[in-house]
DNA sequence: ATCCTACGATGGACTCAGTCCAAGTCAAGA
DNA sequence: TCTTGACTTGGACTGAGTCCATCGTAGGAT
């Protein structure tokens, strides 16, 4: 992740331990925290930091396009750092565990013209449900 | 829209005034309402009626299966009563419209077993995004 | 190495969406 | 028409997130 870290000092990023805090709380594959979780995962690490710091962070994180919000349920949106390898992503429907899934095929081609309403449609994101091995 | 209530007084529903204007309210094709906005177009019908009793009755037309909850930004959850048609949704960047879908294809084949990780798959929400004919 | 200052951090108040609950009301079966 | 349990009400409460005035500090300038 120091990789991240150099990227954002390169777009003029001021380098604090609060940021280099969360931005490391952020690594790995299949993470999918909230701002809660990361608020308590930073602050075993730097006790005095802040929620609004954290939401501050994350959102600088995702305009620059390091950190995908993911909201798969209707609570507390989730902290998807794995931005540059395009997914999408499988929900156990039990637990709520999220894992990252690259389906074959291209989504966009199946919306064909004239289910597109004069849209310039973007993206696509997919969201698979059902039970996990656990939860079966 | 009578069909639905026949239906719901079918399944034991106690038919009262409240649930008969949000059933209405519901009423058409391409409405997402979000629950506040259920709430303020019951009111003009029925202006005690409150926003307590809106949310119930979105619960218990969830459960029945009559109506689809969509939660397509992190914002307030949204109502689709088109619930006996399976389809997607395309979304607005710009200005929220949401408009119903319908894909060719089955996203359901396009993730192979190898990137289930022992989950039993059930249902798979597709969101287009892009800009509408007025935002774009 | 020290100083400056604008950018970042803090925490507490606030908003918005949604839930909970005790008390009152009323639909519909007897 | 009576009765009763299902339904409604409004207000308090929770959880997620935003806002803001003030304080602190990273890092360029000297």
């Amino acid at each position: 992740m120091s990789d991240l870290l150099h990227r954002l000092r390169g777009r003029g990023w001021r380098m604090t331990s609060q940021r280099r805090v969360v931005a490391e709380v952020l690594d790995g594959d299949h993470v999918h925290l909230t701002a809660d979780e990361v608020h308590a995962r930073a602050a075993d690490r730097l006790p005095e930091i802040s929620r609004a710091t954290v939401y501050n962070t994350l959102g600088e994180l995702v305009s620059l396009g390091e950190v995908i919000e993911v909201a798969t349920d209707g609570r507390a949106k989730r902290y998807d750092p794995n931005a540059h390898r395009p997914h999408q992503h499988l929900v156990c429907s039990g637990c709520g565990t999220i894992r990252d899934v690259h389906p074959t095929g291209d989504p966009l081609a199946d919306l064909p013209p004239d289910q597109r309403f004069g849209f310039t449609v973007a993206q696509v994101e997919v969201t698979y449900r059902g039970l996990c091995a656990s939860c079966g």
